[in-house]
Order: structure tokens, then C-alpha cells, then sequence
DNA sequence: TGACTATATGCCGCAATAGGAATATAGAGT
DNA sequence: ACTCTATATTCCTATTGCGGCATATAGTCA
């Protein structure tokens, strides 16, 4: 993860919204399939990208994988992620992107590790998936 | 010129390079070799890489080709240069371009559009190629 | 065990990138 | 016109990136 990296990391359009989307909360991959509106092929080979250069961090959580911004930052990367925000704060598409982020949170239940805590909100809730109209 | 094209032209370390220098001031391509030290054709290409990103600026001076960052810019341009700027402040290899800079800013003559203003100025001096050991 | 869910991976084709070698271009000086 | 200098471009090769389709893996639930 050195600055070349993370401008690689940064240089493909799905990737940036991940990557500003993350900035915000960790994530499972349905949550991005939900929010982009892309494959899961597609979703699942940039978050791999992503964890090859050290950009993301995974953690399985039942069925889901649940991936976050690395704890521990290098400068580097958490300047171009502030810079980020900066930029794309009057951006159609990654504004939007952040309000359904938000329906989920309110609405979404299935990653315990991403929202919730207990076994008992799961049961109450539906899956990301099925949160698609919703949040389009 | 959007987000994803900056981050294109940021994802390369001799780019990078290129991008910081000219930061600082306008430059040809004898200046980035010599800097750089890469050859004249890796130079050129990623300075035509950047060209066609709109990421710089040429203008002609007799035998000189100047680059420069363009005089208008975008904001999310100019906020990633300056991110740019924060991240490689303790870097090595950053701040010795920096360093050569200098050096070249002081002896070298040629462009004049570069750095000097007169004819007279420029018989002076030796061109940039020349001060390769003095940079070195 | 078998079915279901979420995610990852292998293979494929295609486009883009990177850099070297050789060559082309354009302006300057004689 | 010829030469020199600075730079660009073309051709070639190797590597990487991207996305789809099909399939594999792993965990859950009955």
C-alpha cells in the first residue's frame, strides 16, 4: 500500500465509490451490489483488487464478508480518502449513493458485524437484497 | 478531466513524479529527464499520456516543448495536487526531484519560457543535459 | 445429508498500459 | 541545403485491467 497503490486503487469509477462508501461503514458485498447496482462478479473482483494492494480489510460474519477500511492507515491513504470526500461531495452519483447507504442502515439487517449486534434484530429485518426497491 | 482520470494519471510513479515537479514550475522534457532520470522516450510518453487526460499543458519554445499544469483547473484537480504535495513531503525520491530542481532553476538557461526571460540569459548557460552530474 | 445463500475464483476475450528500439518531425544555426 | 538538438511517434512485446459466464467454496438451515 504505497501512493501509487492507492491512485490505482482510486483510478476505476466502481472502485471509488466502494472506496467512498467504506469511508462512511464496513460493508458485505450485497451492500454494494444493492447500492451500485452492479454484478457480484463485478463488486467481488474489485473488493479482491482492493485487498491485494491492502486497501480493504475482510471479515466473515456467517455467510457474509464483511469489508472495511483497514484500521491501521498509512497518512497516505487517509489524505486521498479525506480528498475524496472532498471531491465527490457535489457528485450526482456518490451523493446518491450515500443515501441509499443510509435506507440500509435503517432498514437492513443482515450482517450482524456491519449494523447490528444481536442474533434477535436479524430476524426482524430483510436482506440487503431485498431492499433493492427501496433504495432505488 | 473527472475523478477517475486524475487518479489515471496519479497511478504511476514516474507520473506522480512528473505531476509534483510541475507543481512547482513549468518544465520540458530535457528538464524531466534529467531530473528523472528515465529515458527520453518513457518521458515523452507519459507526458503525452497526461496530454491526452488533459492533465497538462504544452506550449513551444524553438526547440523546447514546456509543459505546465493547465492554467484552469478543476477542483478536484487542484485538491488532489495538493494532496499530492502533503503525502510525499517526507519521501525521498520526492523531495530529491525538488532538490534537483532547484539546482536546475539556478544554472540551467534554455527554455526560456521556463525559467528566463532573455536571449542573452540563455548563452550563459548549458542546457539541462549538462547539468546531469550536477544534479546527480 | 441436501438445499439454499453469499461470495470467490477460473477461464476467456478484449482493451489499455508500459517501455524499448528505431525512426520521424520540427525548429535553429551555419 | 545540411546538421544538430529536442521531442514525438510507430512498431513490437509483455503485462495488467476489466467484465461476463460458469463453477467452486463455505457457511446455514431443515
Amino acid at each position: 500500500m504505497d501512493l501509487v497503490q492507492i491512485h490505482q486503487c482510486f483510478s476505476d469509477r466502481t472502485r471509488l465509490r466502494i472506496a467512498h462508501l467504506l469511508a462512511k461503514s464496513p460493508l458485505c458485498v450485497c451492500h454494494f451490489q444493492t447500492i451500485l447496482g452492479e454484478s457480484q462478479v463485478k463488486i467481488s473482483k474489485h473488493l479482491a483488487y482492493l485487498r491485494d494492494k491492502g486497501m480493504v480489510e475482510v471479515e466473515r460474519d456467517q455467510n457474509w464478508m464483511v469489508y472495511s477500511l483497514p484500521r491501521k492507515r498509512i497518512p497516505e491513504l487517509e489524505a486521498n480518502l479525506k480528498c475524496l470526500q472532498d471531491s465527490v461531495r457535489s457528485d450526482q452519483v456518490f451523493t446518491r449513493d450515500l443515501k441509499k447507504l443510509a435506507v440500509i442502515q435503517k432498514n437492513c439487517c443482515e450482517p450482524t458485524t456491519a449494523f447490528h449486534k444481536s442474533k434477535r434484530d436479524r430476524r426482524r429485518y430483510g436482506s440487503a437484497k431485498h431492499l433493492a426497491s427501496a433504495v432505488a
